[in-house]
DNA sequence: TAAAATTGGTAAAACGTTTTAACAAGAGGC
DNA sequence: GCCTCTTGTTAAAACGTTTTACCAATTTTA
């Protein structure tokens, strides 16, 4: 067996508690006594156990990542990315992220996630919209929290989040730059805040440019933003108001489905409709004409994450800062009139 | 603070000893005494702590996932996906992944990844080449271990392979079909098992078929197989060979490169040169022509090593099976001449 | 110079489990 | 009716740290 914080002691003829206290950089020990300390450790090869210091102190190294089922999957690439972001920082910071995901109808007798019930996180990054009840356990056991991309409107809680006013404003300018004026805006659930503040971005985009909003063009009941909702939105719009020249849909998702569905409507994009998303993600490239979007930079939504929380552990006070990551607008074919040649 | 084993054991009426057998299914413990123990444990919502568990049983639940610097950032896809493949499974399979990378020029002394210094996983998973002297260490210090995507030759460890030969095969023969017959092969260091397994592909195609094989159409000096290096090589095989009418690279990467040099020769693709790589990464469709290639289940080598992982933990006996997984042909426009409209 | 404070260190308790060894109580064999 | 086996349970040791409370020796204060 490898040696252990007994080896070391009686090798450098000291107490055990010193030797800790020398591993934790007590300033209470000589130098003399911690170099001796020192010298053993390293003739010793000696590293402390991760499981025997947690076990009294408490701290885990760890750190969780919760969530729901249906936003980690091969081909949801989006809070995907913000995991890698979190796992690129983690390592920079020496913590380690365990994943787990959740059911989106997650019940207050759910089982919870496992690293909660085995104490086996410092804290824990909410991605995503995660269940309320979910949250009402994690807030009862009082372990810290940040959330990414999503919060409570009326709680306080951390969080780091998307410059979506800004990147609605972004998108609907650029319509409007392209020279229209029935711009309309596809989303799923309003009450969600992201899609919230993208609609208020492209409303305050509409009047910055007197351009009168209209209910017609505004589309949000759709539940959750996918393709096939995105399809849906536009069946609808394009019903309602049969003159719409521009479209801003609330994420890439249900743009991409409003694109189909336009496409089998004889629309010529950009031309009769120019159409951009949100995000960012790999299909916009792939499909024809390319997406244009509001670029999110969605590793760097994980690091900030992982920074604020390593910030919280550390602090003795609470700290309920939110973070807006900047985004970009990415103009491609699907709102950009070719040239011709 | 939440209940201790101590305290189910006092409500139950039981030693701590009864308890843990419960927790352990024991076999020992009488039905009656089992059902009592059950239900204090529920009326005090009791669930062990990971960290006091793992000081005793020396069992952690967590598998170490490590990988080269250089394969873990956001331009690389593969590995990331392997990575999410062992995140999904291990999920499913109630393990935790630790993931850190290595310098590419790991010495014995540079300093081993911290999970490893902490005893704070059960086994480690290597994927892509791994520097030799962290396999030594690892080795030494008798870790489980299983090899994704690569292998040492000599030595007989776990592994989870892709069907590197059936896909050069795949590959090759598809050009043939093509109506090639100057098929060059470009490569990184052939020493590297999975591209050698490749060029055996190839060249058995080329048997099967009764084309000879040439050594001027074969270029395999290149190190590390990246776009620089597929570029480096399409310019020397181009000038050694000016009549190749094909070309299997043996990854994306260098495909991609390669593709770059023959656009900037002016050589059209695929009437002039046909081309082909290997992987399916993204960025395979965002070119122009889009790259054929041959399909890896990238998620799918890393379902695999935690189930091998797993089993190997599980079990008494050593065991060193060796996983192929299959590929597939992907023909995209770099193999195929366009219908003339 | 005596009392108080500081410095550098230690022994022992604690953290929450699993594991080991031992032990009653009852069953079966003779 | 004594011995041996099984069955079910337990007390105590062990895992490897940190933390707490205390102590002796030295320095400062009054």
């Amino acid at each position: 067996m490898s040696a252990t914080i007994k080896d070391v002691a009686k090798k450098a003829k000291v107490s055990i508690t010193t030797v800790s206290m020398v591993l934790n950089n007590n300033p209470k020990i000589s130098e003399a006594t911690r170099q001796k300390v020192l010298k053993a450790i390293q003739e010793l090869n000696y590293y402390p156990r991760r499981m025997a210091r947690g076990l009294v102190s408490r701290k885990t190294g760890n750190i969780g990542f919760i969530l729901t089922e249906d936003h980690f999957s091969r081909h949801e690439p989006f809070y995907t990315r913000i995991f890698l972001g979190t796992e690129f920082e983690a390592r920079e910071l020496e913590y380690y992220i365990l994943l787990t995901t959740v059911p989106p109808d997650f019940k207050p007798n759910s089982r919870l996630p496992r690293f909660i019930l085995e104490r086996n996180v410092d804290g824990i990054i909410l991605a995503g919209k995660v269940p309320h009840a979910l949250m009402q356990c994690i807030q009862q056991r009082d372990i810290p929290v940040v959330f990414v991309d999503y919060f409570l409107p009326d709680e306080n809680y951390p969080a780091v989040l998307i410059d979506n006013i800004s990147g609605g404003l972004l998108a609907t300018q650029h319509l409007i730059k392209c020279g229209r004026q029935r711009i309309g805006f596809i989303g799923g659930d309003i009450q969600h805040p992201s899609i919230y503040d993208r609609y208020q971005g492209y409303q305050r985009a509409l009047e910055q440019n007197g351009i009168p909003g209209q209910e017609t063009l505004v589309v949000v009941d759709e539940p959750y933003p996918d393709r096939q909702s995105g399809y849906r939105a536009m069946e609808k719009l394009i019903r309602r108001a049969p003159d719409v020249d521009a479209v801003f849909a609330c994420n890439d998702a249900m743009a991409l489905g409003a694109l189909q569905c336009l496409k089998e409507k004889g629309k010529k994009i950009p031309q009769d409709i120019a159409l951009i998303g949100f995000d960012d993600v790999e299909a916009d490239l792939t499909v024809d004409p390319s997406l244009s979007t509001i670029r999110v930079n969605k590793e760097e939504l994980g690091i900030q994450a992982i920074r604020l929380m390593i910030e919280i552990l550390n602090s003795s006070k609470p700290i309920s800062r939110k973070i807006l990551v900047p985004v970009e607008l990415v103009a491609r074919e699907s709102t950009c009139i070719p040239e011709e040649v």
